[in-house]
DNA sequence: AATGAATGAGATTTCATTCAT
DNA sequence: TATGAATGAAATCTCATTCAT
């Protein structure tokens, strides 16, 4: 457990290392994923020999920055489940989507990169438990009587992964919009008479990581 | 009207104009803003040398798609304008939004590539356009009663830009739920007792090409 | 006599051959000889293929600038022979270099482009027609007692050929630098006792085309 | 002092950025100031990225070797002045110019290259020296009576400036050639009666760097 | 272990020349 | 015959990666 190789290493590679990957994640979202290495390790102050000494190439750099923003998410969604009701851990959960948004729409820029991201196994675990924690959740709500009955944990986190994305407004009003579209779909969930959704519950399996 | 500078070309040189521009907005979608020139070219089925001629660099190509991207969502907008009544117009481009998804995605690929799209005088022209048909859809909506009053243009551009996003979905899902969102969305518009939206509702002045 | 091709050119051909050697002329002293033939072609007021069907190719057009430039030296320094005294022939000769500066000062540019001007035959008839001249002139000015005797033809067409560089001086002084330069030239060459110039007179043939 | 960014090169760097600019000369001489990077980085022995690594852009290649070029000028004025007369010293001076000719010619290539060398400080600065320590010795030149009085320090900077320049001769008669030239000057400028010069005696400011 | 210099493959871009209209 | 569109070879420049210091 505690043989995680990460954990091994000292004090000041440690900070290398994690200076690195701040840099890494700012400038993925800033500049696209295709920044020079050079300029990488220049923001996180070190050397692009020290770079390639902790992460063997782009590719390994990418994928290590996927899975710290799942791994945000996943802690986000557990902490989620402390709410008192399954409804208001949902809406904590699609609330603080947002917050979570910097964090992530690394995801979205350049085909490669997100293949990349796709394809790294401890990633796809990641996304594993996320699923699992709101198919618990959906579940909960539902028998709660709080969630209609027509919507699957695969629906969710279709729901999670929209409001994560940049909204299409300017930078001092995303707060604003994303709260407002939030409560357009809030309104929506809410159990209570209307027209069913087309088609069957997603299930999380039927969600390949996009 | 005929003066255009693109109306003077020669018969073959629109063709592969026209070939070029398809070609780059495919392979910007499949392989990101950054793919060689010279694979454009080959799609395109001419040299690099003729793409040069007519985009001096790819900066003028990006240019280029986005503002085709930009002008079918225009076409869509005032297509939708015919039906009966203006929800029903509403439903129609926010549902057309998805076929027109593929050729919008581009706008998401690297943050440079959007930043030269959203400089183009051209294209905001083109967005100023959209946001005018969309508000005349939302006034008349909300006169006939069926639009909630507390949304603005600029909430209904924001749904359009959301569903024009790629779904993080498997392909051969992305109907499907792009139809459950938008009805999770319509059910949370349609006029009905509830709480109001937060804040005022945006106008499209609200809205700079995010 | 009446035979040179270009005579038979019908007169707007030979309009449109006159105009591209003026354009090549003057853009090659303003831009090197590397201009792309396309602003050559279009300074001239003619498409490329107008001018590839007069020139085969860069080369041919070097090769006909230079035969213009020589041309002009030659017509100069006949001219001057009509001056009452073989001393006023020669600082005529030597006075009037300043004047076919501009049309010259391009065989300084690259080494390619003088390469090909020296291996021209038709520019080579011209210089040896120019060192005769000027075998004359000096040979006159020693009989008339108004030249040193230990300068040769060859001497004064080097010196013909540094007063027809371009002066490093600004523009608006070129006229009064090479007034300056040329006297000075002057009162060293009038015939006075002095030391003798080192080594023996330089005969033309001593000069390959530089 | 040492301060000097090139100061703080690994003796490795170092030595390849020496190579780099000796290389730089010599084909720029040979081929002209456009020859490919690519044959300057071989004939350096280094690979291109390091020729780019030191040297940005072709321009700043240019600007180094002219800059390499003009200190090289300034420094043989200098050392002229331990003459014992400051004829002697003007004497040394021209008669040096030409053992410069190699070194400097390559000003003469192509008016976007000597526009690049004109425009840099670091040469202004070089140049600006040059003119001083040849004021100097034209005023000492003159007072001690062997310089005519109507030459100034940019008469003599144009001399040097033209004896630097290629002979318009073979290159085994240079040497001669050059020599007699700058004995038919030297003739000239003793004091000596003869007509004046015309015009008045240039100042060093009546020359910008040509 | 950290640094940053060197390499060279590959991408962008330019232009001489050819050829369809 | 004149035009200018198309081609593709060649040049410029960038950067991922390796390796000497």
């Amino acid at each position: 457990m505690t043989a995680d190789p990460e954990a091994r290493l000292r004090a000041d590679a440690r900070r290398n290392r994690d200076q690195i990957l701040a840099a890494a994640k700012a400038m993925f979202v800033e500049a696209g994923p295709d920044v020079p290495m050079e300029e990488i390790a220049r923001r996180a102050g070190v050397g692009v020999g020290t770079l390639y000494r902790r992460f063997p190439d782009r590719d390994a750099l990418i994928r290590a920055v996927g899975q710290g923003n799942f791994a945000e998410v996943l802690a986000e969604a557990e902490a989620a489940t402390e709410e008192p009701t399954a409804w208001e851990a949902l809406v904590r959960l699609l609330s603080r989507s947002r917050s979570l948004r910097l964090s992530v729409q690394l995801a979205l820029l350049s085909p490669q990169a997100w293949a990349i991201i796709k394809a790294d196994p401890e990633t796809q675990r990641l996304r594993d438990s996320i699923l699992d924690v709101i198919s618990g959740l959906v579940t909960a709500a539902q028998e709660e009587g709080s969630l209609r009955r027509d919507v699957g944990a695969g629906d969710i986190a279709v729901l999670v992964a929209l409001l994560i994305k940049p909204m299409p407004a300017p930078e001092h009003l995303t707060d604003l919009v994303t709260d407002r579209v939030l409560n357009l779909i809030l309104d929506g969930l809410r159990l209570r008479p209307g027209p069913p959704l087309p088609g069957a519950p997603l299930s999380p399996d039927d969600l390949l990581l996009s």
